[in-house]
DNA sequence: AATGTTCGCAACCGCAGACGC
DNA sequence: CGCGTCTGCGGTTGCGAACAT
């Protein structure tokens, strides 16, 4: 399946997962948990290769996944969340439990991506008020794969290149928020007492002393690094400071180096405010959306 | 019934960030 | 600080089932 394995991977069982396997994978991480994937197959009487572990786990034995069809509303949060986050399937994930980044972007690719670009095709259709957008030669890869040579051939002009368009959406890469990033930001949100201390001459002067209020409760706080981090995994155009946070968390002041995502003055204004009205409109929120579960919902 | 085509999904790959030494 | 390894992510591929001719 797919390229050549690297050398290192040669006598390593490849493609679908026996039963027997499944078993032996389970029963391995049941007693010693996830993790050390490098050595787990090892561990574990299994011929594969640690990343394939990894992936059947995520995708497939682990306890917590839901099987089964997609509901609608499942369906309608994922339309939404992509037209939010794009091809971040593993935060869409995140967003829907039980299901994977996996499942999700097959599901999308296979079901989805057709019917939001038809529904586009139909709103510009409506918007120009004419009979409709031009009909391109756009063809789903799998279908460029199935056709014959001769069919390939046909396709491609005199200088050898291809007639057809591929279907590709273009989104920013993206930004990760590491574990211990994620601690400083679940401990010290909502707005709590995580203070900036380091780099204080940028800081001072680009972070606003106070942010909107919460729409629902009309809790103010004081920014902090770590708060504005764990928003922008949305939006990494607004990242443009590095930097040192220190976060006192449980009476502990804990030091992370690593990149500060900081945005300009009046970006942070409304920054906030911004993010939260568009995701309570593509949410459709018909009960009016929490900032505090909004802010959450973007912890991963 | 035989053959070709399309579709859905599991699994693979390379890349890059995180992490440990 | 640099380097090697590990881990997670998104894109891509191959296979088999379902469907069409």
């Amino acid at each position: 399946m797919g390229r050549a394995p690297c050398c290192s991977k040669v006598g390593l069982h490849r493609g679908p997962w026996t039963v027997k396997e499944d078993k032996l994978l389970i029963q391995h991480i049941k007693a010693h948990g996830e993790g050390h994937w490098k050595s787990m197959p090892k561990r574990a009487g299994l011929l594969r290769c640690g990343k394939s572990c990894r992936l059947r786990w995520m995708n497939y034995l682990r306890p917590d996944i839901k099987r089964g069809n997609v509901t609608p509303d499942e369906e309608d949060l994922i339309v939404r969340l992509h037209a939010l986050l794009g091809n971040r399937w593993s935060l869409i994930a995140g967003r829907l439990p039980g299901r994977t980044d996996n499942e999700i972007k097959n599901y999308w690719n296979s079901h989805l991506s057709k019917r939001v670009n038809d529904n586009n095709h139909q709103r510009n259709r409506n918007n120009r008020g004419v009979k409709g957008p031009k009909k391109r030669n756009i063809v789903r890869a799998d279908m460029v794969r199935s056709f014959t040579n001769k069919q390939k051939q046909e396709m491609t002009n005199e200088k050898g290149e291809t007639k057809l368009t591929k279907i590709k959406v273009h989104q920013p890469k993206p930004t990760r928020v590491s574990a211990v990033a994620r601690n400083h930001i679940c401990n010290s949100l909502p707005w709590g007492p995580c203070v900036n201390t380091s780099n204080n001459n940028i800081l001072e002067e680009q972070l606003p002393q106070q942010l909107p209020p919460y729409p629902s409760s009309g809790l103010t706080a004081r920014s902090s690094a770590s708060d504005i981090e764990g928003v922008l995994v949305l939006d990494e155009d607004l990242i443009n400071v590095s930097g040192e946070c220190h976060c006192y968390d449980h009476h502990q002041e804990t030091t992370s180096s690593r990149e500060i995502l900081i945005p300009t003055r009046e970006e942070n204004n409304s920054m906030l405010q911004k993010i939260f009205e568009d995701f309570e409109e593509l949410l459709g929120a018909k009960d009016s959306v929490q900032m505090e579960t909004f802010v959450n919902s973007l912890l991963i």
